[in-house]
DNA sequence: CGTTGCATGTAAGGTGTTACATGATTAC
DNA sequence: GTAATCATGTAACACCTTACATGCAACG
């Protein structure tokens, strides 16, 4: 079977739904949606993914000139691609989830003179959750209005309970750390 | 501000709790601990990330010569490290949660006719996840044995949580499966 | 006496980002 | 008219992995 990086299988995926798309619909539609449970490629990767994938004819394209000038490249899957795609989402092997949480990084190594100064920045950042957990929700109900776009909207309803149990944790080390700093805070009223 | 890419302050932070430490020993360690909120780097990037720690000075190494043939080189942090490594954990800009879930990437990809071949995936996935919660805790029941690794710990007890929601997220999402398809599974019946 | 663990590191290559270059169209 | 958006792409660089090279020590 083809081995590609699951960035490429990701674009593909993209295409998989019929529509033609230009590079530029591409990174949009990916921020709406694979942001949320794979993250967002940048714009010249998928360029180069693009090119990748039509060189192995998973997807073709043609340029579009509607006003004279103004030029997009368009593209759409190939018979061979959705048979590659099929194949690629049934495989046995799964990779395993990557999770970089830089402010879970940051208590780890805390130290007790300066974990005050971390408290408000979970704050903050269980806000963020909170926020992208409302927008995933709002995608997932998009989604769910247009035809064949079930498990689009399905994964999404997914990032969307990501996201809420995110905050949750958070909130439940905010006070994991009140419990660890309650005794020193009043260290006088211990005599 | 010093400005390092964060696998560089994850290896100078597993410094910080002030053991001397070989690249090799730092590989272990991180497999036992970043790995579950973080990720694990490769062996060769720690090697890479310890010499760039100490072009800036925020550790040193001696080589210890103990069998007269046998090399291990320690490494140590600095006080200049602690200095630098106290103004990252604390400063304001924290990087957002990087979530690559290759499974979820999948699903979102499907098309009805093969959904049945990814289920059996999803479950075993799920197991992974139980299983990894289950070594989460206890790496955080053994970190807590050790004075001064109270924040690992807590680290470690918020990766056990995480991965016990991520199987519940995938007992959910075969739920909603399961409903997706049962009026397909017996069109018969449908008479 | 062979496999696993300990131990360090290089080389090559793949993945992915940021910054840059370029220019048309649309909305205020 | 100027700012934002649409649109494609290159170049340079940063990050990170795999495979390789090397060899001792400990265990069965």
């Amino acid at each position: 079977m083809l081995n590609l990086p699951p960035t490429s299988w990701a674009v593909l995926g993209e295409l998989s739904f019929g529509d033609e798309l230009s590079g530029y619909d591409l990174k949009r539609w990916a921020d709406q949606s694979l942001a949320f449970f794979y993250w967002a490629p940048s714009q010249s990767q998928i360029y180069g993914e693009l090119k990748r994938l039509e060189s192995h004819e998973l997807v073709k394209s043609r340029t579009e000139q509607t006003h004279e000038v103004r030029v997009r490249k368009l593209y759409s899957i190939t018979p061979a691609g959705e048979k590659q795609l099929e194949l690629w989402t049934t495989a046995a092997e799964v990779d395993p989830v990557m999770l970089k949480h830089p402010l879970i990084l940051r208590i780890w190594a805390a130290k007790d003179g300066n974990i005050k100064d971390i408290l408000p920045l979970v704050t903050d950042y269980k806000n963020k959750m909170l926020e992208r957990a409302a927008q995933a929700r709002g995608h997932a109900e998009t989604a769910a209005t247009v035809p064949n776009w079930s498990y689009p909207s399905l994964t999404l309803r997914w990032a969307e309970k990501f996201y809420l149990a995110e905050a949750e944790r958070l909130d439940w080390l905010l006070e994991e750390l009140a419990l660890d700093e309650a005794p020193a805070q009043n260290p006088i009223e211990m005599k």
